[in-house]
DNA sequence: CGACCGATCGTCT
DNA sequence: GACGATCGGTCGA
């Protein structure tokens, strides 16, 4: 047996991006919304660098009203919207103006998949229920009102149980869907779990 | 205020 | 594997 904890702020802001994208893998990402719980394991997430990854929202510096909340400290969530329909939940990361930030892909779905359904509008588990950060944001409940949130205490919640994935297991890869970002598109950034069903695309 | 574009998804082949 | 839907964010005028 082993205790479920939230993951600590130091989790957050003491490591590079990169690191905590892979660190992240195994842990669980839960929501409290309402009195209702619905939560995963994550299996795949992305590292977004900042000022100096072309495929970042805070490439070059950038910051507008969107991006702010990257350039706060780590812990919090940056949730936007993208092509006009999704809504994307990333974990940012690192010190006071260092806009890193991880997106969540996909997970494994623990506790509260009736609600997932029901949210999603799905009549039947399969595993696009959780795949895809579309999907994973849509299945939680997350939405741009919650850019922002403190991870430890506002209703979304990254817990460490104990479980580990072997380093054997896990797979890195290019970003799915930032060709606009040249030579950066190409960074080994994402991070997978080997022949989880959940994982997006392959490769 | 108008135009362009996107860290995607679901459907169809 | 390919492609169209869809609409807020962003930026230029």
């Amino acid at each position: 047996m082993h205790s479920i904890k939230i993951l600590s702020p130091s989790f957050y802001t003491g490591k590079d991006v990169v690191k905590i994208a892979k660190e992240l893998l195994g842990k669980i990402l839960l929501t409290r919304f309402d009195g209702v719980e619905t939560s995963g394991r994550i299996v795949e997430t992305e590292a977004y660098a900042g000022e100096l990854d072309g495929a970042s929202h805070a490439y070059g510096g950038r910051r507008t009203a969107r991006t702010e909340v990257m350039y706060q400290e780590g812990g919090i969530a940056y949730v936007y919207l993208c092509y006009g329909i999704h809504h994307l939940f990333n974990v940012v990361t690192n010190k006071k103006d260092t806009p890193h930030a991880i997106l969540i892909r996909a997970l494994e779905p623990i506790k509260g998949i009736e609600k997932m359904l029901e949210r999603t509008g799905k009549k039947k588990l399969d595993y696009s229920l959780t795949k895809g950060p579309g999907n994973v944001a849509k299945a939680l409940g997350i939405s741009t009102k919650h850019t922002g949130y403190n991870l430890r205490t506002d209703g979304i919640y990254i817990m460490d149980d104990g479980f580990k994935i072997a380093k054997k297991n896990i797979h890195l890869t290019a970003r799915i869907g930032v060709d606009y970002a040249g030579e950066d598109a190409k960074l080994l950034y994402r991070f997978i779990v080997n022949d989880n069903p959940y994982v997006s695309a392959k490769k």
